[in-house]
DNA sequence: CTGTTAGCGCTTTCAT
DNA sequence: ATGAAAGCGCTAACAG
């Protein structure tokens, strides 16, 4: 059994009172007093209770991650965004929680699952648009971080790169190479996201004069397969595009296989771009050229702006807004060559 | 405020004793009472405080994951093990709390650290062979599960794939498509993995009467960039090698690049197997055969380990032994094609 | 500066 | 079948 703080108060000859005050730092103890009490909770190997400590205190230290929809949320993604939150979280004394649920369960039942555990918030990833709760969300009372869906509210935030920007490089991108004809395989429309690529297709697009029939974009949903789909499809239709642009690494290796087997050669016939810099998009052939997204840092920041929330009830929560960047890689090239 | 037992006991106008027993299904409750007890939990959305609940009962309901290592423990791994934990823990109604730290802890302090959150136990990955604590695991009072190094004890076990089976398969594999001189990129020796992998290795060669010098093996280290040297240095000592086992994918696909960028072609001249069935490992060209481990599984088992050994502490934990398969796809062939 | 008293929300003897 | 009382390990007024 380990140590309590009453075996200290006996070892050291002092109340349970001043024990805790002293090894809290507390001024109201004298410095003999102090080092006596630090002996005896180091000759004990005392190490404090959190779960009473937290029971009385009601001052959360951990924090949830809620992962849903395995599918869509690709592998590498979660992890490295588990890794910044970590960090963050670790630098905080506090602790990370999972949860991965597919059923989608409401706001409530989500605080509510939290509260009982003593999370003081949580960072809530995989949500897709269509979610019928997300609009209770921002009257919550509980401190919440959203991934990629726009969410504000006295106690609610979000993190995202900025896809607008994103996505346009990717044109920008295209275009310096000389392509005109950019075609778009877009994720489905349930993600915020693919609204904000498209967005960001649209401006490029439009900064430079060029002409994008609604025909030029093919919704996919994100998988491998509608990537395949979407380049078969746009260049069934358009055999004139010599770009495209794909709004994911996954599609857009899809694509790549499909553009190939079609006969095409990348980036010979047709430059590709994906987006999120996926592991696999360098091993890929030709390598992707895509739009990385830091995700790292993404957990980072959503753990800071969580942990902020929780250590200041008065603190107003920002948007997190990250840049992206274009990583050039083989499969994009000069058009018409 | 969320409700509490109390809150309950004044709406039912029972004490508070009474409401605990019947919200906790005990059978000295007539049903008439517990139903009336329901109700008023219902109507105060009333959700017992767990960690109250756990400062008395002192019952763990949370385990930890602790990733060491985050370099050579790839993404994709953990991911799908946490997905495994994941299900296992809930479906036990457990907690899974993650903890990830480069600096490697002494097996005290990560129990400490554990008991003093109220954890039941650990999963641990990414452990070291040469890790000094690793001894000190066996005789821990507190539940552990390693991935991947072998450990026994009363609290202990692993779980691991049957590497020497998987390296084994890999060579048989490439035995039956007529190859004679088979060539292996080892990890490096501090992971226990290798020795088993190059276990695998040996017995397949040995048993149909094949030669493998010494110089056969490369030692690598799990990073593509020494699978690449592994490749390189391998041809150039043994061009008569026509086929290489190595032991990871992410070495596999270094090892590729490198051989076609000494000119060889895969699988034309030239055999090869990866290990683990990463993410990347069909994207590549040719798409990677290899041996895939279940990860999932791997992570499920781990879980139901360490909970069957919180909740019955005379539980004798049993090491998970999975089966690992072959997956061919277009990196081996015929030999002397 | 230090100790006494109370209580966080819950479970659990032990009576009744 | 139900309740009173004690206590898990800790912190926080409030006195002195």
């Amino acid at each position: 059994m380990a140590a309590t703080l009453k075996d200290v108060a006996r070892l050291s000859g002092f109340s349970v009172t001043t024990v805790s005050r002293a090894l809290n730092g507390h001024s109201d103890v004298s410095e003999e007093t102090r080092k006596k009490i630090m002996d005896a909770a180091r000759a004990l190997d005392y190490v404090p209770n959190r779960v009473a400590q937290q029971l009385v205190t009601r001052k959360a230290s951990a924090i949830g991650l809620y992962s849903l929809d395995r599918e869509t949320f690709q592998n590498q993604f979660i992890t490295l965004m588990i890794s910044g939150m970590m960090d963050e979280v670790t630098k905080h004394d506090f602790n990370l929680l999972l949860f991965a649920t597919q059923r989608l369960l409401t706001a409530e039942e989500m605080v509510r699952q939290c509260r009982q555990r003593g999370l003081g918030g949580a960072v809530i990833s995989g949500v897709r648009l269509d979610e019928a709760w997300l609009a209770d969300l921002p009257q919550l009372e509980f401190p919440i971080v959203l991934v990629d869906v726009p969410v504000q509210g006295p106690k609610a935030t979000y993190v995202s790169v900025n896809n607008v920007l994103g996505a346009r490089q990717a044109v920008e991108h295209l275009v310096a190479l000389g392509h005109r004809r950019i075609g778009m395989v877009n994720g489905h429309s349930a993600a915020w996201v693919s609204h904000q690529r498209f967005l960001g297709y649209k401006q490029g697009m439009e900064a430079h004069g060029l002409a994008f029939p609604e025909s030029y974009v093919y919704e996919g949903d994100f998988s491998k397969e509608s990537g395949r789909r979407g380049a078969e499809h746009l260049l069934t239709a358009h055999p004139e595009l010599t770009a495209l642009f794909v709004a994911s690494d996954l599609m857009a290796v899809g694509a790549l296989e499909q553009l190939q087997a079609m006969g095409y050669t990348v980036p010979g016939d047709l430059s590709v771009v994906g987006f999120d810099d996926q592991d696999f998009a360098i091993h890929v052939s030709p390598p992707l050229t895509t739009i990385r997204q830091d995700m790292y840092t993404f957990g980072r920041l959503a753990a800071r702006e969580l942990i902020a929330m929780i250590n200041d009830p008065h603190y107003t929560p920002q948007h997190v807004d990250l840049p992206c960047t274009l990583v050039a890689r083989g499969s994009t090239g000069p058009a018409g060559s």
